[in-house]
DNA sequence: AGCACGCCGACT
DNA sequence: GTCGGCGTGCTC
């Protein structure tokens, strides 16, 4: 008898703030269910799928009102009881609906109700025992049947197709129905065996190599952050890999971040040469069916490896051992809406509650992580000899004030390339804008060709011939005219990737230059086909963005040439030093070997920049010393914690009036400690057509700040200003745009 | 976020 | 006479 009513608390995907109550399925109501199993139920006109937070017998709504589910859709949890409480305590810090942010721990095909099974194969079986005395005179059929009868687990159509049987045999038999389709859950390839894990024997390790894997060993099944910091070329990836192989050993599988365009077939293809263990991967390049064949091969503990961008920290795992964010640094780790969440961070919340250790590895650290190791609750692990006694790459500034720039290229940068071309070596020219110029000016009056929908100028693209606007994708055709005076003097002002690549055609005739970039990566396999261009040839030089700097080495290139070392130098974001000297050193670290050190000519119009200067006379170490001052003193992160509330609005001066509303809101609340700074217009007001602006939060003390926050947006959940516009909570913000 | 309901303009 | 514009309100 069922004394009290069973009440299930969900998890729907809506953007509300809120639980919602249900009676259990009809037909079932004295199951007992799970937190984390998912559900179909009704919601308004429509059924959703949602997650089962809690079981209870009672509902602050009316018991009438309720409705019932309409099925269980799971027989054990989608989403296991550590990751729900994990998702449950992220909702909360990021300010997310719960709802919307526990679904983002399931792949698409079970938010919308799919089972979490493998992939179904049809399979054809034999209907009967044997062929009955009529069927004698048409020998294919026979044939086909006897090959059936000898495998009772079905054949594929395409099993069928090899072994040389037409489709029409199949189909006869099928309508003298001798046999059928059976539909089956494809087996994934899977192995857990410890013994002759390795395909390949591991690296010899250096002494700083060696005890960064026996420190991180040492605390295998317990909780530990490390930062690995290990200068480019000095084999963190051999590092992760034997440290993958002591976790494999003992019957645990990885997990592996890495950050957006990190994810390269070469990366993967390191871990799969090196084991013989199933590694399954998660990227964006997927469809719907192959991610769920994966998270479910990572659920099951048929992967042993899981290798993914972002969302894979979200993936339940049987039997982890070992978390590893690699590039901790990058900023895509960072989701950037909707759910705001840091891949990074919430990967040393998770390792916590699954006491595993977790590796944060770069090569340059983000300032939060260096502060961190500072103050030790990081463990600090560097690696500061690089594999093999390579030599570190020689940095050069060189002073463009007083050159005569052609197309962004110095007469004494070209010089260089010249001598390295002749010598066999490759050249890496590095810029980090694509197209072909970033703005197309009128010479007789100044105009520019704006965006019309963005505080922006369009970019001019050659191929195809068209100007685009980077930040909404608006494009048009090139304009002809100056709008403003009506001549026809326009002129390409600036240079990217595109013109980088022209110019240097015309410098050095006879060789191969190879552009990468966004544009000229966009086909499939386009990327592989350039980079083979590379590894295969001879002398050659590569034009391209930070896509050339992740991800990739290469062995022959000895001179890295960065066109535009100002870039961030200053710029409005506070982290803008910051990204520059990442990717400043991230890019030098594409180039050389052992027997050929690198060397990296910067061109610059501030040779003399403190900062600059001492990033490359002094290293990244000092740099960050420096720049930890720098906040200290400013009182930014990681000395204070931000929050920014974001809003926009199709009409001019909206989102800044409702957010200064927001403010009078906040000081109302009467949260201590709390510093409200705006309203003001974002960095770039208007954007895709809507007017922007922001209100930042920020506290020494986190306590306050999510106070004041959970406070803030569940009041503005239902305040009816709210509603006219878009807002939304960044926590931890990255970019200020 | 969806989706329904509801009350005012140019079309088969 | 209708199709459809997006304001407003609701979702256990």
């Amino acid at each position: 008898m069922s004394e009290t009513q069973q009440i299930l608390h969900l998890a729907l995907p809506s953007p509300l703030r809120r639980r919602f109550d249900y009676l259990p399925p009809k037909d079932g109501e004295n199951d007992s269910y799970l937190p984390g199993q998912r559900f179909r139920v009704p919601f308004g006109s429509r059924t959703l799928v949602g997650l089962l937070l809690e079981v209870s017998d009672h509902s602050d709504y009316p018991l009438a009102k309720l409705r019932h589910a309409e099925a269980c859709l799971d027989l054990q949890p989608a989403v296991p009881p550590h990751l729900l409480k994990i998702g449950l305590w992220a909702a909360s810090y990021y300010q997310h609906p719960v709802g919307d942010a526990l679904c983002s721990f399931l792949p698409v095909l079970l938010r919308k109700g799919e089972k979490a099974e493998f992939a179904h194969q049809k399979l054809w079986v034999a209907s009967v025992d044997q062929l009955p005395e009529n069927g004698r005179s048409a020998p294919k059929q026979q044939q086909l049947f006897a090959e059936l009868k000898a495998h009772p687990q079905g054949l594929s159509n395409d099993a069928i197709t090899a072994l040389g049987f037409s489709s029409g045999v199949i189909r006869a038999l099928k309508e003298k129905q001798l046999v059928h389709q059976i539909s089956r859950e494809t087996a994934p390839p899977h192995s857990h065996q410890t013994d002759n894990l390795l395909l390949e024997s591991p690296l010899v390790l250096n002494d700083e190599q060696a005890s960064a894997v026996d420190a991180v060993a040492s605390k295998l099944g317990q909780f530990q952050t490390f930062l690995l910091q290990g200068v480019t070329g000095s084999g963190k990836t051999e590092v992760y890999l034997q440290l993958i192989e002591k976790v494999l050993q003992r019957g645990r599988q990885a997990l592996v971040l890495v950050p957006e365009i990190g994810l390269t077939p070469q990366t993967v293809g390191r871990f799969r040469q090196r084991f013989s263990v199933p590694v399954a991967v998660l990227h964006s390049g997927l469809n719907d069916r192959e991610r769920l064949d994966a998270w479910l091969q990572a659920e099951r503990g048929d992967a042993s490896i899981l290798i993914g961008t972002r969302s894979a920290l979200l993936t339940p795992m049987q039997s982890p051992g070992i978390i590893i964010v690699d590039e901790e640094h990058d900023g895509s780790f960072k989701q950037q809406e909707g759910f705001r969440y840091s891949a990074r961070d919430m990967a040393v919340i998770r390792a916590r509650a699954e006491s595993v250790p977790v590796v944060l590895g770069t090569a340059t650290p983000s300032i939060e992580s260096y502060y961190n190791a500072q103050l030790q609750r990081y463990h600090w692990l560097q690696i500061k000899q690089r594999a093999g006694n390579a030599k570190p790459p020689a940095f050069e500034l060189l002073d463009i004030r007083q050159q005569p720039l052609e197309d962004g290229l110095s007469p004494p940068l070209l010089m260089e390339v010249r001598q390295q071309l002749e010598q066999g070596n490759q050249v890496l020219v590095f810029l980090n804008r694509r197209g072909f110029a970033p703005t197309l000016m009128c010479h007789d009056c100044g105009w520019q060709a704006d965006c019309p929908q963005c505080d922006a100028h369009m970019t001019l693209h050659r191929q195809p011939a068209h100007l685009h606007c980077h930040h909404c994708d608006y494009q048009a055709p090139i304009s002809l005219r100056c709008v403003k005076c009506g001549c026809t003097n326009l002129n390409p002002v600036g240079a990217g990737t595109e013109r980088t690549e022209e110019a240097l055609k015309r410098y050095f005739p006879k060789t191969d230059i190879i552009r990468i970039d966004r544009d000229s990566t966009r086909r499939k396999e386009a990327m592989k086909k350039l980079l083979d261009r590379v590894h295969d040839g001879g002398p050659c030089i590569l034009v391209g963005t930070q896509m050339l700097a992740k991800g990739h080495h290469f062995p022959k290139v000895t001179l890295v040439a960065i066109l535009d070392a100002d870039a961030g130098l200053f710029s409005a974001d506070f982290r803008g030093m910051e990204k520059m000297s990442q990717l400043i050193l991230q890019v030098a670290g594409r180039s050389g070997r052992a027997d050929r050190p690198g060397r990296v000519l910067m061109q610059t119009l501030h040779a003399d920049h403190p900062r600059l200067r001492c990033l490359i006379d002094e290293g990244y170490n000092t740099f960050a010393e420096q720049e930890l001052e720098d906040r200290k003193n400013a009182q930014l992160p990681p000395f204070i914690h931000l929050a920014l509330i974001r809003a926009e609005a199709v009409a001019q001066g909206r989102a800044e009036a409702f957010l200064q509303m927001v403010r009078v809101m906040c000081e109302g609340l009467g949260i201590n400690g709390v510093e409200l700074l705006g309203p003001m217009p974002s960095p770039m007001e208007k954007r895709a057509g809507r007017y922007r602006a922001q209100l930042l939060l920020q506290s020494h003390d986190r306590r306050s700040l999510h106070q004041l926050c959970s406070q803030l947006t569940l009041m503005l959940e239902a305040n009816k200003q709210a509603k006219k516009v878009r807002w939304s909570v960044d926590i931890d913000p990255l970019d200020m745009f």
